[in-house]
DNA sequence: CACTTTTTTACGGAAAACCGTAAAAACACT
DNA sequence: AGTGTTTTTACGGTTTTCCGTAAAAAAGTG
């Protein structure tokens, strides 16, 4: 088994429950915790140069904001900033985001080793995924992996988010279409802002755009 | 200190964390744990008939949902129920949402002792809370705490929420005239309905409908 | 290139939201 | 009952959303 693992969760009751449940169960010496992206990126940094390496990782995709002024302000982030230097490191996502399009993406793209989603059994899921990825396999919880053959993999992308962000943040269908304009976003006709937005009514069953944000928050996309 | 507690919480990774916590930095000997809200209500009463009532529940507020059938499907449903029979019982909330009115609401109805934030440091907190609680004290995490000086918790009444949930339904304004005219709901009228949400949007800072209910989803309103 | 297909934009009419003002009704108080 | 206050309702005008249809532009194809 793994002798030395970092963890990265912001919330300190459930970093506190995961490795507790490493050292008890899974006999694992050194687990490391941190709560910041930034925090977790020097510690990997400081070990490799030290010659003590982790051997592993755990972290969670989405972090609360705080005081202290952050550069990496996402899990997804900091999987990133480690890829650019070091592909070899098992890395596993372990958050309440049911995301299987970027679960897809990181498991396809090599740069996760498993996605496991804190639910009712999210702590026996990780003590799998953890045995599984030491025997060098993959891991991916039920409910995603479900999901992701489902094509319920979204027909929404970042264009889409922003509007319903604008929308919500309290801007009309022209306030809006004047400031893609600006921006040179395209499309930024209000003819198309309305076409998008009622496709976008539809996918998410809306009525009118006050259901349409409301359903949008909802599904967590915004 | 207490010596035997009930947890409520559905994410195993949370609940683990927690009752570790309990058992050894505050010594408590017997902490039991479940993942339900109508299984807790079952142990509560067991206890209570066997003459070995919990002496503490901590519950989080909002449960994924499951293959199971469900009769208390929210922390909100397992308190108003044991508040039923048992007024005396403390019981802790701890939980992501920020959601200063119910905080509120039920701090000063007396229905709970501590609401607690599961932030970076929620598993401190909540042990401040535990110890507050045992001396007879409330607590409520410094976030909240915050937020419930915003005056707004008072002047947002049932009325007003409804308004909000049927909005974020898709309902138009008139059509919900209409069906609280048909419900003997009052004011019924669409201009009172028009006057009301204006109110609503000065008091949550919204230009328009759309982003009303996107603040009032913010704020756990609705 | 000529052609089809898709995407973006334009426009017009109906419905709904938005924003005043003001009357009517309900309430409170003496 | 009479007075003042608050709540509810009514209504008109303006803006925005909503929902078609259709032209213009861009992209894809043989």
């Amino acid at each position: 088994m793994f002798t030395k693992v970092l963890v990265v969760e912001d919330l300190d009751t459930v970093g506190y429950g995961i490795s507790m449940m490493m050292k008890k169960e899974l006999g694992i010496a050194r687990v490391e915790l941190t709560q910041y992206c930034d925090e977790a990126y020097l510690k990997l940094q400081k070990a490799q140069h030290d010659n003590q390496p982790f051997q592993l990782l755990i972290t969670d995709l989405s972090f609360a904001q705080d005081h202290r002024p952050l550069q990496l302000d996402s899990g997804q982030a900091l999987i990133e900033k480690i890829r650019d230097k070091d592909k070899d490191l098992p890395i596993i996502i372990c958050t309440v985001e049911e995301n299987p399009t970027m679960a897809n993406q990181f498991i396809k793209a090599n740069k996760i080793s498993a996605y496991v989603l804190k639910g009712r059994d999210g702590l026996k899921d990780l003590k799998e995924a953890i045995q599984a990825v030491f025997s060098g396999h993959r891991f991916v919880s039920k409910k995603i992996a479900q999901q992701s053959n489902g094509q319920f993999a979204f027909e929404i992308e970042d264009y889409d988010v922003s509007l319903l962000l604008h929308l919500s943040h309290g801007l009309s269908q022209s306030q809006i279409a004047r400031l893609f304009t600006n921006k040179g976003i395209s499309p930024s006709s209000l003819s198309s802002i309305e076409k998008r937005l009622n496709r976008l009514k539809d996918v998410l069953k809306a009525n009118n755009n006050v259901q349409l944000v409301a359903n949008a928050k909802d599904l967590g996309l915004i």
